[in-house]
DNA sequence: AAATTTATCTGACTTAAGTCAGATAAAATG
DNA sequence: CATTTTATCTGACTTAAGTCAGATAAATTT
């Protein structure tokens, strides 16, 4: 009926090959070995610790060091001794180093905006690229708690509010809703737990406490490009288990019957309908789960 | 409102270059430096003149020359001048050489396998795929003539009467249309148009002509991966100038008001609404255009 | 406190990759 | 037919990348 998977996938991986190749290239412009170039930008994306550096670029302890001793005699970084840790070291950019650092992110953005100008639907572009990163980095995947007015939470609010309001018949204002204050979702009363991939969030769920021994599941919400990865339940195993530790006994949740994925975990995963515990517009099932 | 575009086509690029190196990586397990095996590749993937493949990968006639001389040693090609210009050089996998590529192959679609059967939704990573695979290699776009009933232009034609069936209200049945003739299709008397990108048929036109001197378009289409990058456009030329080169004056098209971006680009481009010109039961707009 | 483990460094390698200036021979051009 | 261009090859390099066996010093374990 159609192409071959297979080889679908591979025309894939040649038109990526090529294009990492060009970056690579664009990359050694800047009159520095590649290894040494990924070494300034792991460091200059955060990554300060040397063994994490080395595992993540999979280096050789001998060459890792050779590199890092090429750098600072360029100047570029500094590193020290680990403060809890000596036997470790850490490595930061100098100013100098920062400057070049910012010349390479300065190259791939570049090429970022090109390929996206270019592009007719630039949109749908970056959907089908976030399916694909997600697809491919699935085992990068890693919760984190994380404050609820960050910058990676409300992207997922905002992703969520959005994706509401395009499944409600009569859409979502969530000024009508009982929007949970940021500090009942902050330990000690609850958490707010985010799933990332590489820096990107793509699900998100709230532990909305009072203190007491009853708490609410709230804004559990996973991105188009990450659904069917088990994600979802991750969060929901996550924030339970969050809960247990701050001695949580009964969780609940609302939700509505326009989500029937959400609907379908909750009912597999132990939970059991309840009746209406509130007066939000909004919600039609009401959901409890005894921990 | 969402996550900057930019950072989002940065985590696209990280997640695939790891999966790249990855895949290098198992390449180099068969005990061959990745230079020599991306030779091999090439060969055995239909490329036999020498400097296309020198072209193609980027590499100095001297690496080149050495390259092959190691893979001729190893007796997995053969290389002969080249019969039209004895300057050149033809490489050719030996029936060693045909193995050892298989088993490239092999690797490259197991890891494609794995990844596909690990996907709750295959289909939506492959479309996702076909579409960034697009943008990325759009200039290695290239319109070919082709025999309509060869496989490229079979798969273009099948995704086409599909696309029909979903977009016309009462559905669509190639049956109850007026299937044009293979034949009318071909020179002297027609052509068929496929565009591919690396291999992969992205959309089609064909040219039915009668041997006088007016003659039909039909069969425009583009895969819903290359939409918006001017496809149709270029495949509308070409018919035209197929046309012209075969001395055809008039030509007409039948379509559907279901089709509006076809419309548009018919409109655009020269074309002139004209009367029913034949009893086919799913068109309801007929254009001509003189050459 | 001694033994073991861990993180990094050093030196002495090997191999792959890439560069460059001719050499050679077969077209193509004037 | 002489000259120029083109495609490939050869040899003599340089540089980058990767490997491996200790050395060192700071945790951690027993």
């Amino acid at each position: 009926m159609s192409f071959d998977p297979v080889s679908r996938f591979r025309r894939f991986s040649r038109a990526v090959t090529s294009e990492v190749g060009a970056l690579d290239t664009s990359f050694l412009g800047r009159g520095r070995p590649l290894g040494a170039a990924r070494v300034l930008n792991a460091i200059g994306h955060g990554r300060s610790d040397v063994a994490e550096i080395r595992d993540y670029l999979a280096l050789d302890s001998g060459l890792m060091s050779r590199l890092l001793r090429g750098l600072e005699e360029e100047d570029l970084i500094a590193t020290a001794p680990h403060p809890g840790d000596a036997r470790r070291r850490v490595a930061r950019l100098t100013p100098a180093g920062q400057q070049e650092f910012q010349a390479y992110e300065d190259l791939s953005n570049a090429r970022a905006e090109a390929l996206l100008a270019r592009h007719p639907k630039p949109e749908a572009l970056l959907a089908a690229m976030d399916l694909v990163a997600s697809a491919l980095g699935r085992d990068r995947l890693a919760l984190r708690e994380m404050d609820p007015r960050g910058p990676e939470a409300r992207h997922c609010l905002s992703e969520y509010y959005a994706e509401l309001a395009r499944r409600f018949e009569r859409g979502f204002d969530v000024s009508l809703s009982r929007d949970p204050e940021a500090s009942d979702m902050i330990r000690p009363r609850g958490v707010f737990l985010v799933g990332l991939s590489d820096g990107m969030p793509l699900g998100c769920v709230g532990l909305k406490g009072s203190g007491g021994e009853v708490a609410e599941i709230k804004r559990l919400w996973v991105s188009p490009a990450a659904r069917g990865l088990g994600l979802a339940r991750q969060l929901m195993e996550a924030a339970e288990q969050a809960a247990r530790a701050l001695s949580i006994q009964v969780l609940r949740l609302d939700t509505n019957s326009a989500l029937p994925e959400a609907l379908q975990l909750y009912r597999r995963s132990g939970w059991t309908e309840i009746e209406r515990f509130n007066d939000d517009p909004y919600p039609d099932l009401f959901f409890e789960k005894r921990l």
